[in-house]
DNA sequence: CGTACTATACCGGCTGGACGGTATAGTGGA
DNA sequence: TCCACTATACCGTCCAGCCGGTATAGTACG
């Protein structure tokens, strides 16, 4: 049946990312990715022919993910650039973990993944762009929120980034 | 031989360091970085008893190389916030490469990387602080360095990144 | 209605290769 | 003679991908 189809499908991507995000690349092995989904290891072959096809996947969905994100920062109500910063923090959500999941694919040099990273980037930056009508702004505003996203991916996270970022933005009329 | 032996354990740690950087983490096994370094595996075991040790001496050197650099940033000519902007793009000297496989490294999940890249980043924010007197614009210039340095890492380079970013900085004072 | 066949969704054992690490015998220079 | 390696063989484990098999639901035909 298609729902069901879809829904192992689904839990074997979200096992893949979650794998990817907690431990790294090299934690997320075939096994380990089935057994967290509670499938076996020739279910996970059923739906994703490869390692490599189970990466497409992943890929695929954070792109759909991220126009959908798109449309709710150019919609945002405080301004999208409030919006971008707020969600350049992790909060764990399935956006989030998708994205983070990507980066790690991405160093392993996995041209794939930086460049569906990259797409993000530009769909965010032309929001930006058309808000602020300043591209040096705009271009600044995206590396601090490159800069928060790198943070929590790192473990570096700073709890009050947020608030400072804000007010040097509002110094500037950003905000 | 001392001088000897430091050459090829350094040899050791830039082969293992640029295999990490070009291939991630994957790919940089005792063999390859052993082969890329001209040395046997033998001889690569007998300087690493094993990969972690790699590792750490791979962090200690990168301490030290920070070290270094927080002191050129602290006595930089076009002050330390023009200085640390500009280094935190990939220039391709060594220090990037360390910082680039720390990062690599700590992607892994591997604490000793993070706390490394943890500690680099507290020493450049400390003169960061003590310069501009401003913890807000610190953090926020610390975060756009970050940025920089990420989007060097995962392929998304734009080119003119940093000529915005001082345009920005001159509107707020901070250069 | 029942038999034959097909498609979908999965299970789990297996193999071959890679990888980290061990061990050991040997070599050339100081 | 010791140090700093080279060279090579080997071990156990892990892992991607393969393959034979199972269960179930649906379909076509007589």
């Amino acid at each position: 049946m298609a729902a069901t189809e879809r829904s192992t499908r689904d839990r074997l991507l979200d096992a893949f990312e979650t794998l990817l995000v907690s431990a790294g690349s090299r934690s997320a092995t075939l096994d380990a990715v089935a057994s967290a989904a509670q499938v076996s290891k020739g279910g996970l072959l059923y739906h994703f022919h490869s390692k490599d096809e189970l990466v497409d996947g992943m890929l695929a969905r954070l792109r759909e993910q991220g126009r959908a994100d798109v449309e709710k920062m150019r919609t945002a109500t405080k301004g999208p650039v409030d919006f971008y910063l707020t969600t350049s923090i992790n909060t764990g959500s399935d956006f989030d973990r998708a994205l983070i999941a990507a980066s790690r694919i991405a160093q392993d040099n996995d041209s794939r993944a930086s460049d569906a990273l990259g797409d993000l980037r530009e769909w965010w930056f032309a929001v930006l762009l058309e808000h602020l009508e300043d591209e040096s702004l705009a271009r600044t505003i995206q590396l601090i929120g490159d800069g928060l996203y790198f943070d929590d991916t790192t473990g570096l996270n700073e709890k009050n980034a947020l608030k400072h970022v804000r007010d040097v933005l509002t110094r500037l009329g950003a905000l």
